[in-house]
RNA sequence: GGCCCCAUCGUCUAGCGGCCUAGGACGCUGGCCUCUCACGCCGGAAACACGGGUUCGAAACCCGUUGGGGCCA
């Protein structure tokens, strides 16, 4: 309907891409591609003490692999600086911004002895009127901040929300070595990037007002206002590293699926009836403000591994081979410059989707697959390489070797005839075989693992087996 | 400390004045299935923070208390 709706995500890189960032990133794409409007990045590297180049490419890495496009940008404040200066000029200019000379020192010691009075440690605006203002000293601008009133601003999500303006101090927009503030520009960025709505965390509600009070300095329209709920760790206190990972793209190194992580994190806060799981064109389809949650949700790494699962569970096996490979990388399991295809990985996908939980595990379940020589488990060859297994393996090479049909079901008569001629349980031909094959007591289904890897390999093992049978 | 925001099972949530003896999901738990591990299936325990109003009727509306979170330094 409206395609006029300009949205952004505006992350300061001062570290990795954090998942309550990429949260508050999927609530402006989903809105704006919900709208048919734009979507826009732009890299708040304004501290520059902090901000680092590395960052800047972990968040474009994560946003990617998210599958998070963009249609405008990155756009980076360091290249902006000319336009807010000339901003700063023009509050200067129309009196609605003044030079302050006061120095750290002196506000600070101001601070402590407004504080000691028990009042507040407001700038008491000394340099507002300054009649002559002293010629060579250095000086940082500030904004003329209405003292009395109300600023009153409409929430998209919570409704009305009222600010004193008596709360509000003059905001220093330039500091005195001519960097201008934060607060400053996000007004001028998303004044000049014509954003319509400004979707960000709550943690920036208390800044709102002086932001509006900006826009109206400037003389540019206001956008409408949403502020999410943050993200809090299992204490309620806010996520953080102590809570364990947060890094989007350390989630991804764990073994989890994009569209898992898009999902979980959608979730939290967001909702459509009793549905958990939604694809990407659903969540486009079905968001909107309305059904977001006002209150603070709780992180739960155990429902995200179940959401991980579900991906997991009813993946595309290319499409799952295609994520795996850069962990099947990372455990050496296949050369970085690997020939191999997505479809040969992608032949013993299907038999541990049922049971993985994360790409990792599936990594490990898969490795009977790749490895030349299979390590066995010490207990459990102790427990399962007994003597009397001997014949059976024996006999089970033969028939195998001189069976013309090497499928499932004749799998499954052999092993039943074996289990009838010895007169054993299936299991207990199952795990020797299963430890001759994989190394393990755990692996995919017995006759799964035999097809997989075909008559010549499953030979192959036995033999192997069989010599420290003795 | 001042200001602002928030409050349904342990957790994510449904609920937008009567459909609620509160529904779903994760987790937990009892059972079934079974070649291992899982998956799956059936069942169970588990919540409207508290106190006042408003109303014929409140989980839902208003006020306060408590608790949690955020911003300002």
């Amino acid at each position: 309907m409206n395609n006029n709706i300009r949205v952004r995500f505006a992350p300061s890189p001062t570290g990795y891409l954090h998942i309550g960032g990429v949260r508050t990133a999927l609530f402006n794409y989903l809105f704006a591609r919900h709208n048919n409007g734009k979507f826009i990045l732009r890299i708040e590297d304004t501290d520059r003490e902090r901000s680092t180049e590395e960052s800047i490419e972990q968040i474009i890495e994560g946003m990617k692999w998210l599958g998070l496009d963009w249609d405008e940008g990155p756009y980076r404040q360091t290249e902006r600086q000319q336009i807010y200066l000339s901003h700063v000029e023009r509050l200067l200019k129309d009196g609605k911004a003044y030079r302050c000379y006061c120095t750290q020192e002196e506000l600070e010691e101001r601070r402590k002895i407004a504080l000691s009075k028990g009042e507040k440690p407001k700038y008491d605006g000394r340099c507002r009127g300054l009649k002559n203002p002293p010629a060579d000293k250095p000086y940082a601008v500030r904004f003329k901040t209405p003292q009395e009133g109300k600023t009153i601003f409409i929430d998209l999500i919570r409704g009305e929300v009222v600010f004193d303006n008596s709360e509000l101090d003059d905001l220093i927009i330039l500091r005195s070595d001519k960097t201008p503030t934060y607060n400053f520009c996000v007004v001028v960025d998303d004044a000049t990037m014509n954003i319509t709505h400004v979707i960000r965390g709550d943690d920036h509600l208390a800044n709102t007002p002086r932001q509006i009070q900006l826009y109206k300095g400037l003389g540019y329209p206001l956008p409408q206002f949403v502020h999410l709920s943050m993200i809090l760790g299992s204490d309620k206190a806010r996520l953080s590293k102590r809570h364990g990972a947060t890094s989007i793209l350390a989630y991804r190194d764990m073994g989890y699926l994009p569209e898992a992580m898009v999902n979980y994190l959608v979730r939290l806060g967001w909702s459509h009836g009793d549905q958990e799981i939604f694809s990407m064109d659903e969540l486009i389809k079905y968001f909107s403000l309305e059904n977001i949650n006002k209150s603070a949700a709780v992180f739960n790494p155990e429902k995200l591994l179940w959401v991980n699962s579900h991906y997991i569970k009813t993946g595309n096996p290319l499409r799952l081979a295609k994520e795996l490979r850069r962990h099947l990388i990372t455990e050496r399991l296949i050369a970085d410059e690997s020939t191999i295809t997505d479809e040969d990985i992608g032949k013993v996908i299907p038999l541990l989707q049922e049971r993985c939980k994360t790409l990792v595990e599936m990594v490990k379940g898969m490795e009977f697959y790749f490895l030349k020589d299979i390590k066995y488990d010490e207990k459990a060859v102790e427990k399962f390489f007994t003597p009397p297994i001997k014949p059976v393996f024996e006999k089970l090479i033969e028939v195998i070797e001189k069976t013309e049909d090497f499928s499932h079901s004749s799998l499954e008569g052999i092993f039943n005839k074996m289990v009838e001629e010895f007169n054993i349980k299936l299991g207990q031909i199952a795990q020797p075989v299963r430890i001759a094959l994989t190394g393990k007591t755990v692996s995919p289904g017995i006759f799964e693992v035999l097809l997989v890897l075909g008559r010549e390999r499953v030979i192959e093992r036995l033999k192997e087996a069989l010599k420290t049978l003795k």
